[in-house]
DNA sequence: TCGCCACCTGGGAGCGCTCCCAGACTCGCA
DNA sequence: TGCGAGTCTGGGAGCGCTCCCAGGTGGCGA
């Protein structure tokens, strides 16, 4: 018998399972899966069991069998490169994760390039996952409106800019915005700016409309406005921008911490004292807010609580429960340290 | 009729692609996974058949038959509050993602809690994954060994420091710590301190190591030491420790940058100038550790590459690949700015 | 001409589950 | 006493693939 049997699967089998109990598979089966209609006894037998052989179903056979993929995906559209090394990204990955403990869900992560959009939407619409989580940074982006057309259950973190019924989870990035410039306004600062994010990512335009709102209840002037991306020198060269077009403006709205510390470094170099001369705010509350000299005041939004909440919302989709809200913002808050 | 059919999964299946190719099943199954004596006119044949019905194998049903997941769970082993966040992490991770691009494998993210330790084990061990990554970094971490020891082919990023024969890539912290110890010493620094990673931690005791023979080379003293956590706030207690030990201290190796952020803020606030009065090296080089104030000098380890690696290894023990490295280290390069 | 081997193809079996149906047994109430 | 509803159990079918084997073809050397 050199010719050894293919190399299978280590374990006992549900069949092994159902033997040691002395009961049968659909038993087993029912145990494993908590339905109703099992006596106490067979109960017990079936677990006891499994502990002794030590099983674990086979995932693939379930989800063969049962239709049901037992697994969601967490997809991260835009060039992972950028996305991955965001803190945002880190949290939503962390409150996804803790609303899925205990659950028997597994989470699969992908990742969009743009040339294989049409095979993702293929992979996720042909039933391999059970629903979506899609942290979609560029609001713009078609595959939530696709997949959601194909029927694939999604919930997107932070709001798309495209596709109208489609459910999302958000921070509540206007009132944050409004909030702050608010602030602003009540500690005497009148000539106000603001370093706002991307024209096409909603979270950029709902904080720079966040702060238009502010500004305009005091009758303040909404022109010192930069656009930048999310980066520490994109908001050094926009703070350079706008120092250059208005010397004396004495704050600044930063629509993001990250941009926040490039503005610092300029402000600083310019010989600003901050926040004796320009109050600056940001807007995450990552860590490095309060490790910024001087420690940022900045607008807090809970990125786990939203990427717990997006699952939260997902599962009840899939549970089929009713009465699920469209989309939901998440409140955030002012967190006061030295900057403003 | 009110009886509808089980919701069944959407598209086609592989026997309609065969039907429409007007070839058999088999014929179609070596297509999909590209194995040899196919025909080029059944193979065109087959991939008209699966473009024209938008055709997307069904994972399950192929684990399920081929005894194979086409599947790699990353574990990430510790509280993954902290974990998560951390860049390191994020880092892997992208490495990890962007080795796997163009292969079948999806990734599965997994995350130990303490205790259910044992169900984790099974289910690594029970055949739903193919292989396992983690980023243990807690270096006595069990898991790994037990892993091993089931027979689950496994790759640690950083080295655990338990278990023998388990394959893992690290970066060379000795090295890296050794090159910055060595730097300092040539800039003519005498009194040099460092803030070491925590004890249990491998990457803290190798850094620490470096750093030490260093020292010894130079014929330096290496009394000021300071174990910390990897934070900020440690970083800065650890450094205010150092200096009412050693007020004439006139450089510091911080085994971290996001160490080194609290120790800048701590001397900074003592009044030193950095790097004219205390010279700053940290280790990883963090974004952060470019828009620090002033700009950090910092060993860098690609951990982007580290993940790449270990993918790589991975995959290469999956496919039955001789010769592999029991392990491997990463070189680091030092990045000079400003502190230092 | 015959073999043999490389190339190519099709069909049957079966991976380990879940679903469904049929049936047994126990109640409680008419 | 009977009967239906509620409770519990077992076995057959089948999810959609891959593997294996049997077999058919064509080319080339003996």
């Amino acid at each position: 018998m050199t010719d050894v049997a293919r190399n299978r699967r280590p374990g006992p089998r549900l069949e092994e399972v159902a033997r040691a109990a002395g009961v049968s598979r659909s038993t087993v089966s029912r145990v494993i899966n908590e339905e109703p209609y099992v006596s106490a006894k067979a109960r017990d037998a079936v677990h006891q069991a499994i502990g002794a052989l030590g099983y674990s179903p086979n995932q693939a056979a379930r989800t063969l069998a049962g239709n049901r993929a037992n697994c969601i995906a967490l997809v991260v559209s835009e060039q992972g490169s950028r996305v991955l090394s965001d803190p945002f990204f880190a949290g939503v990955l962390r409150g996804v994760h803790a609303e899925l403990a205990g659950r028997r869900v597994q989470l699969v992560l992908m990742m969009t390039q743009q040339d294989d959009e049409q095979d993702l939407v293929g992979y996720l619409a042909g039933g391999h996952v059970d629903g979506v989580l899609m942290v979609s940074l560029h609001g713009q982006d078609p595959l939530p409106l696709k997949l959601s057309e194909a029927g694939v259950p999604i919930v997107v973190g932070g709001r798309p800019l495209v596709g109208d019924g489609i459910r999302y989870v958000d921070s509540d990035n206007f009132n944050g915005a409004l909030e702050a410039a608010r602030y602003l306004v009540s500690t005497g600062r009148r000539r106000i700016a603001s370093i706002a994010g991307p024209r096409d990512m909603a979270v950029g335009m709902d904080r720079l409309n966040g702060w238009r709102r502010g500004m305009a209840e005091a009758g303040l002037a909404t022109d010192l406005v930069v656009h930048a991306d999310f980066t520490p020198d994109d908001g050094a060269a926009a703070m350079a921008d706008l120092l250059a077009r208005e010397p004396d403006l004495d704050a600044v709205f930063v629509a993001a911490d990250i941009m926040a510390l490039g503005a610092l470094r300029v402000l600083h170099n310019k010989g600003r004292r901050i926040p004796d001369d320009v109050a600056v705010v940001g807007f995450d509350d990552l860590m490095i807010a309060s490790t910024a000299l001087p420690p940022l005041t900045t607008v807090r939004q809970d990125v786990e609580q939203l990427g717990r909440t997006m699952t939260w919302c997902l599962l009840g989709q899939l549970a089929g429960e009713e009465g699920l809200p469209p989309s939901l913002l998440l409140p955030t808050s002012l967190v006061i340290r030295s900057s403003a």
